[in-house]
DNA sequence: TCTGGGGTCCTTTTCCTT
DNA sequence: TCTGAAGGAAAAGGACCC
């Protein structure tokens, strides 16, 4: 607290009007593909598939054509789905691709048997990143307040704007996304409402390159015919419970009543999808955030066994390790809670972690406390993914956690090298 | 032929202390 | 020393999202 002398007279001002929240939701129009077609224009109409694992088809691409510049490129020179052998997924397809019954998620060996002739790209994170510093760049010389929500999407506050509230919004949306465009040629969809919940949903309703504009009024004619599933937070198993109940659309759910919601989905989440149903929501959209977790994970080319490919699975886990270290020096946090996470051959995964005594960026104490959690797991089966995950981060200058008590120094439970089926590995 | 990687948040279970 | 309750923290798992 500083000395300030009072102020003889208050500050004349006007209070603060209270003007209606209005939320934009702004969502980049299938943004991967777009941004591989600034670079290859050529392959626009194509059916284009990004995605893939480790093997990396496009390398001979990049040593053939290293002085030609991308859009020069011939078509006839880029990889083919036929080509490509070995695991991994689909991260997204272009609607060419897509009308051969090609999709996200989807493993890239089925996707090459019904669109053999689609052009696989590898997912160029760099790239995306790029292009999305640039039109978040782009929002906040514009509405400075705007929550980051990933790569290709956004939360905009309009309420306080100059110029938020004309058409409720639209104005303003109109001059974010013309202002987008002509800084990076890519489209977006925006929808505004009076908070997040709807605003996401409405940013949906005219894609791509689109606008919708909310009101509290529209409820019941836009939101309730919607399924369940458009609900942001209702994902596959929610939305099987709710079917079994016979619930399907949005306005099904507001009908019943929250005391049921309560007794069949919890107490919180019940509460929360009675609050959704009926258009209420009053998370602020937040402009800072401190990451709570990091980890690198990586499924292996071939399922490993813990014995007999105990030698690779040992350079993975330290590497994987490093990677995680070197991603928390970078960004400059220590963890005190270090995990893993493998996944088995029939897919089921286990998690172990550990919390430390003192937080760490070390990848040696980060190693030995992973191998600790490892040998808590059963390792037997085949395994096709591991990982290792830092979490309860801080930052190494900054008051630690306010320690209620020191965490107490837990024995492990689980039971390390007596648990018979606990195999001693690494 | 399967099914990535990086996160957040929540609930339940387990363990420890009082 | 045992027993049981209560509450906190850590661990484990799962749902969800991009």
């Amino acid at each position: 607290m500083t000395d300030l002398p009072a102020p003889a007279t208050l500050p004349i001002e006007a209070p603060a009007a209270a003007l209606p929240r209005r939320i934009a939701h702004l969502d980049m129009d299938a943004f991967y593909a777009s941004v591989e077609l600034l670079r290859y224009p050529q392959l626009k109409g194509l059916p284009i598939v990004i995605g893939g694992g480790r093997r990396r088809l496009d390398e001979a691409l990049a040593q053939d054509y290293a002085d030609v510049p991308p859009h020069e490129i011939p078509v006839a020179a880029f990889p083919r789905l036929a080509d490509y052998t070995g695991r991994g997924v689909i991260t997204t397809a272009t609607y060419a691709a897509r009308a051969f019954g090609v999709g996200s998620a989807m493993g890239l060996m089925k996707a090459a048997r019904l669109c053999p002739q689609a052009i696989l790209l590898p997912v160029d994170f760099d790239a995306y990143r790029r292009c999305s510093r640039q039109f978040k760049a782009v929002i906040t010389s514009i509405a400075p307040v705007m929550e980051d929500r990933g790569v290709d999407e956004v939360y905009i506050d309009f309420t306080q704007v100059p110029g938020g509230q004309r058409e409720g919004g639209r104005v303003l949306a109109r001059l974010i996304q013309k202002s987008i465009f002509e800084a990076t040629g890519l489209t977006c969809s925006i929808g505004v409402a009076p908070n997040k919940l709807l605003a996401k949903m409405a940013s949906e309703f005219d894609k791509p390159n689109g606008i919708s504009v909310v009101w509290p009024d529209d409820l019941g004619t836009r939101i309730w015919p919607l399924a369940c599933r458009k609900i942001n937070g209702i994902g596959p198993k929610a939305d099987a419970r709710l079917q079994s109940h016979g619930i399907h659309t949005i306005g099904d759910l507001a009908q019943r009543p929250l005391a049921w919601l309560v007794q069949h989905f919890g107490k919180a989440y019940g509460a929360w999808l009675h609050d959704a149903a009926w258009g209420r929501d009053e998370r602020p959209v937040v402009t800072e955030s401190e990451p709570v977790s990091m980890s690198r994970e990586t499924t292996f080319e071939r399922d490993l066994h813990a014995v007999h490919d105990r030698a690779e699975l040992g350079r993975i886990f330290t590497a994987l390790c490093e990677r995680v270290a070197e991603d928390l020096q970078r960004k400059g946090y220590v963890g005190r809670t270090i995990g893993i996470k493998l996944r088995y051959d029939d897919f089921r995964t286990a998690t172990r972690d550990l919390t430390l005594s003192e937080p760490t960026q070390d990848a040696a104490v980060i190693r030995q406390a992973a191998g600790q959690c490892l040998k808590r797991v059963p390792l037997q089966q085949r395994l096709r993914l591991l990982g290792v995950r830092v979490a309860a981060l801080e930052k190494p200058g900054a008051a630690p956690v306010p320690p209620g008590r020191m965490p107490a120094p837990r024995r492990s439970r689980g039971t390390a090298l007596s648990d018979p089926h606990t195999v001693p590995l690494f």
